[in-house]
DNA sequence: CCTATACAGTTCTAAAATCGAACTGTCAAA
DNA sequence: TTTGACAGTTCGATTTTAGAACTGTATAGG
């Protein structure tokens, strides 16, 4: 399975793996919303290669989560910005980071505190049911096909015959 | 930068993306939730080579993510089960299926629909402030340093220079 | 007894992605 | 004229991943 492919399974987490399912991109992202804009400061902020670095800034740009946003003439010199589409990564952002913060720190506890401008607190982020705004857990939750799913069940994988041996 | 250096970034986003942040151990993950539990499953599922499939099975086995929990004697056999931790990836994987939903559709619609067995109801998730209840973006989000920051800002990279010519 | 199948891996080689370091090009400041 | 900042590009070496076959245990069928 190559990345490209991704992006066409009936799956939206498949197609959104596809754009943010990688290392990189996801520090990238972390970076993007603490405000780094620039070519020099994710490099440094991250120590990726550049030649990663700008292959995904690319592709970040091609599937429309960052703009490329002219900040000088001579030499041209553009910015990373996000955009509302990038912006709306923030849930998986701190759906991570909030994991992070419960299974991953260490004593001397959380490296980032979050404050919620609204009500001035340090808060943590919770993930609640659109419709009754309880919490959501994944044993209380039903999955169904939508419309856009695969119409044949049996069209899971069907495209090819793989046989471990000699095929008889 | 090598994984096992990730785990260690003084940075709840990096450690998770230690854990989680490849394409394939989220698409296992996926399958987990998906209530897929035995090597085969993963595997077809998937299509995941059978050499990465256990590779990845391991280490988030290591991580506490899954449990190998025998289900026949003679052959051993095991089923891949998550555990708390593993089920607390739940809003990882809601909020990135949520995004997908909102941006990578296409024009038939959701391949799969979510139902709140609470109420009943189709629903999208929402990620709100823990302490106030409201929904929450990245611009009503103040971040400051925790108890498990690095003490020194000048700690960002300091342990090698990196100069780009002949270190002059 | 012999063969086929299910399952859960392991092993191997070729192909692809990543790393690390240097190089390019433009412009400003010293 | 030289140096440095910035935003990349290029290239050889290393690491990962893909793809396919192989191993080993056990059951079922003939």
């Amino acid at each position: 399975m190559r990345w490209d492919e991704l992006e066409e399974e009936p799956c939206s987490m498949a197609r959104t793996i596809g754009v943010i399912g990688d290392r990189w991109t996801l520090l990238i992202l972390r970076e993007c919303f603490l405000r780094t804009r620039r070519f020099e400061g994710f490099q440094s902020a991250l120590g990726i290669t550049r030649h990663l670095l700008a292959e995904r800034l690319k592709k970040l740009v091609r599937q429309g989560v960052l703009r490329r946003v002219p900040y000088q003439e001579a030499p041209k010199r553009h910015e990373y910005i996000l955009t509302q589409k990038g912006l709306d990564l923030y849930p998986i952002m701190m759906a991570i980071v909030h994991w992070g913060d419960t299974h991953m720190v260490d004593e001397r506890g959380r490296p980032l505190l979050h404050q919620h401008r609204k009500c001035g607190k340090n808060f943590d982020p919770v993930m609640v049911c659109s419709e009754c705004g309880e919490p959501l857990s994944a044993k209380e939750v039903h999955t169904h096909p939508g419309p856009g799913a695969r119409s044949t069940p049996a069209a899971k994988a069907p495209e090819k015959a793989k046989p471990r041996r000699k095929a008889a």
